[in-house]
DNA sequence: CCAATAATATACCGATTGGTATATTTAAAA
DNA sequence: TTTTAAATATACCAATCGGTATATTATTGG
């Protein structure tokens, strides 16, 4: 059973978790956040060291719900080709899906950490060397399993389709047009058909 | 002749736009300003109505210079293909040079607007529509001389170009590393040699 | 050189910032 | 039910926020 205050942990970064994401770290005040949540600097504080390591959980929690929206998607396949076609799947509906967490976390504080919060953005370098590796695994296994030619560079791959993806996200968030979106995962099933395929 | 005031205000946005293109609107603080400026705020006010007016003006600053770079880039060849190869080739300089005016404004700005100032961020699309314009007009006219294949929708491939150049910048600015850059602008030199060229 | 005006500096405003020490309340154990 | 400890609220801090009214300094036209 939680505890009381691991309850309100929760819940602080439940609320907060979208605030930080939209707003950013310095845009994001306490006052903010106390509104929000309904709750005073004294639960506040009392769960959280300071706003920085806030901000950080805050990430965190967002990259966390959306890596497990996409690995309970890709499961839907259990051979490698079926599930880099998934992920392409997955990321048609990443506008509606990340709006509900305030838009893509990695964007978002990858842009906002840059030049202000050098912790912060080593979270979301972690993040994105995950996620791409994953990505390079799943090509590896579809080398090993004879489904993608043995030629491919998996880990050139996975950085490509990553920035193709990062690429879209933020095209369709900044003109409000999931075209880019879209067109991207188009173009990367193309990839993964006439050129990945054996 | 340009009056004291004008010359100051020019001085303004060179020495400020760099700050809010890395720091973001609600990040940059007025004290920012003028101690980087070494004016106070009476010259500040004097010549910008308020903080939103003067990141506004900085990020035209921004996208003024960077847009005349490119312009004069793409000058050094008269045809249209040629001048989207050229395209691809001055992004693979773009990291260095965007640094010196502190990042991508198009980009940061993009991101940092969305969900905290309309008004920058409608600035921040016309601009993309202004880029992605200018592209397609490349290839139409490609394909009026003959140099692109005429069932290309230009602008659907502007807008494929415009994305994969900022997913590249994105990654490349916040992994640090060109990879991305130079990947992407082969990606774009493919695509313009197998499916742009007749 | 002087007067008018433009440009900049100074001093101040109320509001808000992140953070903390302490008081109060709530929950758990005995 | 009472005691103890955990959790939360309150009240406060100095510093800073964006902005403004006014004083001072430069500049320019006569």
């Amino acid at each position: 059973m939680l505890t009381k205050s691991e309850h309100t942990k929760q819940y602080i970064l439940e609320t907060v978790a979208p605030i930080f994401n939209k707003h950013g770290y310095a845009a994001t005040s306490l006052s903010d956040i106390t509104s929000a949540t309904g709750l005073t600097k004294g639960a506040i504080y009392g769960n959280f060291k300071n706003k920085e390591e806030l901000s950080i959980a805050a990430f965190k929690h967002n990259v966390k719900k959306l890596m497990a929206l996409i690995s309970k998607h890709i499961e839907k396949s259990d051979s490698p080709i079926g599930k880099l076609y998934l992920i392409a799947d997955f990321y048609r509906d990443y506008y509606s899906i990340s709006k509900t967490y305030g838009g893509c976390p990695v964007l978002n504080i990858g842009v906002d950490a840059n030049n202000q919060n050098s912790e912060l953005l080593e979270k979301v370098r972690v993040v994105i060397e995950r996620i791409q590796d994953q990505v390079a695994t799943i090509i590896e296994n579809g080398i090993e399993a004879g489904e993608i030619s043995t030629d491919i560079n998996a880990m050139q791959y996975a950085k490509r389709i990553d920035s193709m993806i990062q690429g879209a996200v933020f095209m369709t968030y900044t003109m409000d047009d999931e075209f880019y979106m879209n067109d991207a995962m188009d173009q990367i099933d193309t990839m993964i058909t006439n050129e990945l395929k054996v």
